[in-house]
DNA sequence: GGCATCCACATTATCGACAATATTGTTGCG
DNA sequence: CGCAACAATATTGTCGATAATGTGGATGCC
């Protein structure tokens, strides 16, 4: 047997201790409870995690793969901000393969799929009555990945998630608004209807005006804290 | 002074001794010296590149987020290789990405960019007559890395390139064949010159289907591997 | 009082040793 | 002779300690 997998048995969010670590600090920074440019120490996320300091700074590493932190050597890692122009350009590109994905992707979805998605989009829709600001996360994600994933190329699926990481610091500012959650509920659910019934046309126009509130949200907020430096 | 930097002063392809090792280990990847599936101890390439193992880990896990490398918990990394079928999906999406490229990078071509496209295509140009295929892939590589990067959209370039990486072991089965490196040197001759004079029609064109040839390569040589096991 | 220098502290980077795990080889039994 | 259990080796994973580096504050000079 080759070092080289033929097949993986496990689910692709399982794996190691580090990547529970990079999943609970991804989200830690979406809900807000770390702060873009905060600091993030090695010695301290090891107490809080429980973890050596070699298993922490292995999962800043991937965090800074994924474009969520920064790091500098021999000064440390911190919550990436973006800038108004980096978060145009983030989403841009997303638009760009989204959009490509919903144009590739088998219509009619299949059962399996539509019955995953709206299992999913239960879990969602609960937690946004619940207001639990971290299933709603959660649930959106996994929304997102099923939903890409299916597009039939994995590699179209996986830059597509990357980009949706780096977003997600952003997403932040728009997943405690009442307003915007509930659109993408909404939103969501139309997903599901367009992919039911196979009508790409519809699909597009939806995943194409799904990944606009977020955007817009955090260009709002931004500008308001330019404003608190004149 | 925040932790996070405002600008980046040095060469983003400088940094640190790991990320020596990683291009190290690419162009030795690329240029068919550690073919697909075969392992990577770390402990040999400790000694062979005089670094300590958890340097070499790095570089592993790098070269794993890049997509080039294949890890097993307690087994090792291996150079990862590719099913037709996913050279075929890797295609696809570097198709989509690099078309969006060349439909909005800002014609014409700055001077400055185009000196240094033309600098880059001399010195490819050279290495491709003087028949040094590891010069010919460090000038291919920069070559495409000053193209893209120029698209205004650092995000879709930093995507092109994750992609590029991946293919580049698949790209090896091109870089020794004499009449494809040709075509790409006369191709890249083309885009520098529509890219001088504005065409935007002829630009995408030429970006399209230059990325073709290599694939077909590829899929060409794995069909005769294919055959050996009847 | 302003500024340069040095020192103490915080934090990350490196290292070598050891533990855990997988792989290969060997032995002995049926 | 085949196969299973065990032993030996190879390789990766983990750990604690120490070195290197950067940061901020105190000190002393002008």
């Amino acid at each position: 047997m080759n070092v080289q997998d033929l097949v993986e048995p496990q689910d692709e969010t399982s794996s190691g201790p580090i990547e529970r670590i990079v999943r609970s600090l991804e989200e830690e920074i979406v809900l807000g409870r770390l702060r873009p440019r905060e600091r993030l120490l090695e010695e301290e996320l090891a107490k809080h995690f429980d973890a050596k300091r070699h298993v922490i700074r292995a999962a800043l590493a991937e965090l800074e793969a994924l474009g969520i932190v920064v790091r500098q050597p021999n000064k440390g890692a911190a919550v990436r901000d973006f800038s108004p122009q980096e978060v145009e350009q983030i989403y841009d590109v997303r638009a760009l393969l989204e959009g490509h994905a919903a144009e590739i992707i088998p219509l009619p979805g299949s059962p399996e799929l539509l019955g995953r998605l709206k299992a999913i989009h239960e879990r969602h829709s609960q937690a946004v009555d619940a207001h639990e600001p971290r299933t709603v996360f959660r649930a959106n994600l996994e929304f997102h990945r099923v939903l890409f994933g299916a597009c039939g190329n994995p590699y179209l699926a996986e830059q597509i998630n990357q980009l949706a990481s780096r977003a997600h610091a952003i997403r932040f500012h728009a997943i405690s608004d009442e307003k915007l959650v509930n659109r993408a509920r909404e939103e969501h659910g139309r997903m599901i209807e367009y992919l039911e019934r196979g009508d790409r046309e519809k699909l597009v126009e939806v995943v194409a005006a799904h990944i606009q509130p977020s955007k817009e949200a955090y260009l709002r907020l931004s500008s308001q804290w330019a404003q608190r430096f004149r």
